[in-house]
DNA sequence: CTGAAAGCGCTTACAG
DNA sequence: CTGAAAGCGCTTACAG
């Protein structure tokens, strides 16, 4: 006569062990302070019992009594395992995985999130966000009263990414692209290059933003902008028109669509994407840019995520919530000295 | 006077519109029935003072009050999100995170499952398995005391892959690889081969079965039967010995290492893998083998998945449980008609 | 050393 | 039509 299939409770393994269910509690939990002192034969009882059965604490409970959870959320603005995100997601997914489990957390996605204006709302009327400890958000761009309002609720919570569309002060893990991008003027500087034409999608996000401030305040060579939308047939006249030696852009894909665009045209003409370049090559070459220490990035954030779970609100002070890693310039092959063919 | 910060119950929602707690939790679930019947003046008092609010319903709560959590688990029994595994892996998620999406539901990742032997265990201490309304489970090889717990528990799950390792009867979607293997080899005998070499890991799933089954069963070709480890130093030698005309492997990997170890020897010799082969070239041709409607499995999943979280245990009966689906012989390039070099 | 009690935030019979 | 009460399974003061 099993009580009923799959749900043994605390007070079915007291009942078997003859003690309280309090005290199954206590040895479940190590509880072992200065007015508590179970002693071992109860102990070993209780621990018997669980044995036998197939007891497991039942987690809604547990974090309704107030417990850790021992569940991380992970929110991604867009989709993340589709094939194309993947490029993006991939590294950074993994190192979240990774981390997780030498943490012993699980992973909570929140794929339910209803999809408005093409992007994932985090708040929702049936949000299972509280379920989580804290939380990890990813996406290129974020909403500025999603991380307002965790913040205000003192959520804890780390963005992968630098933010800056708040005045609160939110926890973030992110690349110095604004470091990585003058660097990399630097060496089309030492090249020769004194024209360079940086091409970008004009998106509001802080590492657009730091890129173009850096470009901005480039003072080797000079640098013409440029905004392209979808169409790529006016770039082989622009690069004509500022004279540029080298063209930048603002992603290795942008870069490939560029190329693409410039045909022979683009021969002698360097290239480099003010982005993560691994596994991008154009017509056979490595392409230059940026190699960003993703997987870090992801072990990072979930260390600070998890110093914050573990800190109380009016105690986080103390911590270091703003994180820019140090990536890497590659130099690959289509930044080159000038004086190619054009 | 803020009561504290992010955390506002049904109970402050009841004292703002000046109704019970019990009123407002109805009005939330939109209990309408008969012995209930909420005026709208009183259901838009609350609605009002929700929305001025930040609730939102503890899930926790909600969970053990006894309602769905539209939490899925995904139990993976290796890590899902490495670069390797995401050959594997990755259309499957992909396909899962859409069905989560559609359904409304949030993906609980048991990232945290202790691994012995190599692979992740289901059941542990701390599991938050019971946290979702039911699972799915990814991986070559499960458990089969996993799987007999999951079906003596009532739990809600389904296996990605056909499952044989138990008595009870586990639910699966799955792909049919006796039917396509014996499809392939059928089309090995039309273009005239009439020795083949089977070269396989010896693993102990039941896909890796329901290939050797199909092939033990092949009325055209003499099929050989050869197991591979680590290295492939012997593979001319064996190929030489059996006379075959054609190798088939278990998978398109292993077909990968076959032919670098036959190097020029394997010129003329025709080459499939009894899997998925898509994105897999030998020699610049595409590999002959199979297409698996992996996105669709993951989809069948959940909706199976979804269709036993939501009926009693004891009217599960009239579910088709176990699912095979087809999928579909891809011709390639490296099957060609017998009579080659050698 | 150990148990009875209160409480976490919700849902759902059960009384008015 | 609406509220007071019990209960989901757990944890943690608080009494013995």
């Amino acid at each position: 006569m099993t009580p009923k299939p799959g749900k043994v409770t605390q007070r079915e393994i007291a009942r078997i062990a003859g003690v309280s269910q309090t005290t199954v509690s206590m040895v479940l939990n190590d509880r072992d302070g200065s007015n508590i002192r179970i002693p071992d034969a109860t102990r070993e009882r209780v621990r018997r019992a669980i044995e036998q059965s197939t007891y497991v604490a039942d987690p809604a409970a547990r974090r309704l009594a107030g417990l850790d959870n021992k569940i991380l959320g992970v929110f991604t603005y867009e989709s993340a395992l589709t094939p194309e995100s993947m490029d993006f997601y991939g590294p950074l997914l993994n190192g979240i995985e990774r981390a997780a489990e030498s943490l012993g957390c699980d992973l909570l996605f929140f794929t339910s999130s209803p999809v408005e204006e093409g992007r994932r709302r985090l708040f929702h009327r049936q949000t299972r966000l509280r379920l989580a400890d804290g939380c990890v958000l990813l996406g290129q761009q974020m909403d500025g009263d999603d991380l307002e309002r965790l913040v205000a609720e003192d959520f804890p919570f780390v963005a992968v990414g630098r933010r800056d569309e708040t005045d609160a002060p939110v926890p973030y893990v992110g690349i110095d692209y604004g470091a990585l991008t003058g660097a990399l003027l630097d060496r089309a500087a030492e090249l020769g290059h004194e024209r360079i034409l940086y091409m970008h999608r004009d998106r509001n996000s802080p590492t657009a933003r730091d890129r173009l401030a850096a470009v901005a305040r480039a003072d080797g060579p000079d640098v013409a902008l440029a905004v392209v939308g979808d169409d790529f047939a006016g770039v082989p006249g622009l690069v004509a028109e500022t004279g540029a030696t080298a063209v930048f852009a603002e992603d290795a894909f942008l870069v490939e669509d560029i190329a693409l665009a410039l045909g022979d045209e683009g021969a002698g003409l360097s290239l480099a994407a003010l982005a993560e370049v691994r596994g991008h090559r154009i017509g056979g070459r490595a392409l230059s840019g940026f190699h960003t220490p993703r997987q870090q990035i992801a072990a990072e954030a979930l260390a600070l995520l998890q110093e914050l779970i573990s800190t109380a609100p009016d105690e986080r002070g103390g911590i270091e919530i703003q994180r820019l890693l140090q990536g890497e310039v590659a130099l690959g092959d289509t930044l080159t000295a000038r004086g190619g063919a054009r």
